[in-house]
DNA sequence: AACGACGGATCACAGTGTAATCACATCGTC
DNA sequence: GACGATGTGATTACACTGTGATCCGTCGTT
């Protein structure tokens, strides 16, 4: 092992510097050689770090949405948690502040994130499968409101966008979009409680 | 207007070339070099007729969404139409092949693919409010879940990737999705309509 | 002290989006 | 019919990108 002693190189470093990018100048600034012109270095070792930029943004989706720990759950049931939990979750995507890496997150970022809401769920007496479903349910209704509303603005700066033309209620306020998420997260959460209790819930 | 008048260049046909590409290497053959090589033409025109890159696949996105026509829905309910209209957006999704164009659509596009539904919904006597609101939630659901779909399998060429580790019921296979996505798309349906019905629905 | 192995820098290469420059065919006008 | 304006496309060029090849210095080991 040689290393020059004053460079720590680690893969956590090259995620966090290319966050930092991400943050200043979007996504369109991260590459491989700005993330390592950040660390002051070349871009080789990257490579032998995170093997490529596609892994490379991949584990940025994975660090934004790392630790989506809910507050605390233990006194409220699912049906209470379910809203945080989704906001929550809007809030982490949005944070991502492009729809690219929404979709660029693998699938195990999610499972992971979904994995609290789905412990509420049966330790309210929800089966296992009915769990499962239930959580994918509101996490895809979640990540397609935000794929959505993040595509929908554009990064930095168009001045003027054309005007919506016929839209009935399109122009969607981002006040408005905040109650309109929550009211239909509330939807689906009574829709998923009648079900459960109908189909045989222990509890 | 000076044209050779043997190169009828339009920007349907570019399109069309794009989709053409597309449909045979994935997004990322799809370039204005290729498309230009494609036409037999250099990548100059392409600018003066799609403007961008970022254009152009956006008119991929539309155009693939474009004419999502419902079959018929005259003489049905849109609590029977809604599961029909999911399932033909989720399929016209489902061949863009690439869910970077699931975010690139505009959004103008999700509403005209929209508007067969809301004229249903509409037509049945709900309100114009509340079928917005309710179009959104299942076209949010949708998007979500081809987006998460989508993002699983990678596009054309790696030969083998890492088996899922610790999924719990996480190998969905492409039957189990099916009847998964139209049982979420009826859990909506039917809490939107209950709720409608409550709400106070003229018919 | 000598050696092998390895990490990083430099260079290189293919490919990208897009602007500048330039040639040329077609048009309206005399 | 001739001529300049005009706009269209080809060529070229530039600043990038991701990624591999090559080389060299530094370290742990013997």
């Amino acid at each position: 092992m040689a290393k020059p002693a004053d460079l720590e190189l680690d893969a956590d470093q090259i995620v966090a510097a290319a966050i930092s990018i991400l943050g200043e100048g979007g996504l369109d600034a991260v590459s491989m050689r700005s993330v390592a012109a950040r660390l002051g270095v070349s871009p080789v070792p990257l490579y032998s770090r995170v093997g490529n930029k596609e892994a490379l943004i991949e584990a940025i989706a994975d660090r934004l949405l790392a630790d989506l720990a809910p507050p605390d759950s233990a006194d409220q049931p699912w049906t209470a948690y379910a809203p945080r939990w989704a906001g929550e979750l809007r809030t982490r995507l949005g944070q991502l502040r492009d729809s690219r890496l929404v979709v660029a997150a693998r699938r195990q970022a999610y499972v992971e994130a979904s994995r609290p809401l789905l412990e509420t769920m049966r330790r309210d007496g929800m089966a296992t499968d009915a769990a499962v479903r239930a959580c994918r349910l509101i996490m895809w209704a979640t990540v397609g409101f935000v794929a959505l509303e993040a595509g929908a603005q554009p990064p930095p700066g168009g001045p003027s966008r054309k005007v919506r033309a016929g839209g009935d209620a399109q122009g969607v306020s981002a006040a408005d979009a905040d109650t309109l998420f929550q009211l239909h997260i509330r939807y689906l959460v009574e829709g998923i409680a009648r079900d459960a209790h109908t189909t045989g819930e222990e509890q």
